[in-house]
DNA sequence: ACATTAATTGTGT
DNA sequence: ACACAATTAATGT
């Protein structure tokens, strides 16, 4: 683990505070699908991607879920941050894309770093200007974009997070992400298809 | 190896 | 959006 946290955030954090973080912080292994943050949860942990990826969901007015943004290594919430300082619950529901682990920062530990060192508090800093405009980028696409562009949008994230062009989901948890039916999905990704930006494939999509 | 079932994807209305 | 057809994977015998 000490070899995980310094690959990734060698370069962001003094000696110091990467040591502080070790002897401080609990380390959480989760595997796909698990939730991690729920609705209405307490957080008195803030959590550092280590490895893996996690999605953001936002409940819907009718029962549908939206997804904001994903999370991978060298992030943090911006949310649970903000649930932590503010001492409230969570807005949000976070579930894991992949398998992967995470560091678990106490509140209190998080309060006395800002104040002691000045490159977590860039890094808290960094976090919520990367995330607001995130969700800004997302919302954008919810207002203007039609579905086509937001579907691709969502393939290239997600190539992104696990370093692949295979995406292994099916229509139906993809339309689920996105809140809408599956076959506007399939309609989409095989109008896509057409066009060769992607080869259709039995539980997985490629991206050319 | 074969039949049955379930899950995933395609298409027309 | 709905219903159903077609295709593929999973499971039991």
């Amino acid at each position: 683990m000490k070899n995980t946290l310094q690959n990734t955030y060698n370069f962001i954090f003094e000696g110091s505070l990467i040591n502080e973080i070790l002897e401080i912080s609990k380390i959480h292994d989760f595997k796909e699908g698990d939730i991690i943050i729920d609705f209405n949860e307490n957080i008195k942990n803030m959590p550092l991607m280590l490895t893996g990826a996690i999605k953001i969901l936002r409940e819907d007015f009718d029962e549908g879920e939206l997804l904001l943004y994903f999370i991978e290594k060298g992030d943090t919430c911006a949310m649970s941050m903000q649930c932590c300082l503010g001492n409230a619950k969570s807005e949000i529901r976070a579930i894991a894309e992949t398998d992967g682990q995470l560091i678990l920062i106490p509140v209190a530990k998080m309060n006395e770093w800002l104040g002691k060192y000045a490159t977590w508090r860039n890094f808290v800093f960094n976090s919520y200007n990367n995330r607001l405009k995130e969700m800004l980028t997302t919302i954008d696409h919810l207002a203007f974009m039609n579905m086509d562009e937001r579907l691709l949008n969502y393939l290239l994230e997600k190539s992104k997070i696990n370093t692949s062009n295979q995406i292994k989901k099916t229509h139906q948890e993809i339309a689920y992400d996105l809140n809408t039916s599956r076959v506007v999905i399939s309609r989409i990704l095989k109008a896509l298809e057409n066009k060769g930006k992607i080869k259709l494939n039995r539980a997985y999509i490629e991206l050319l």
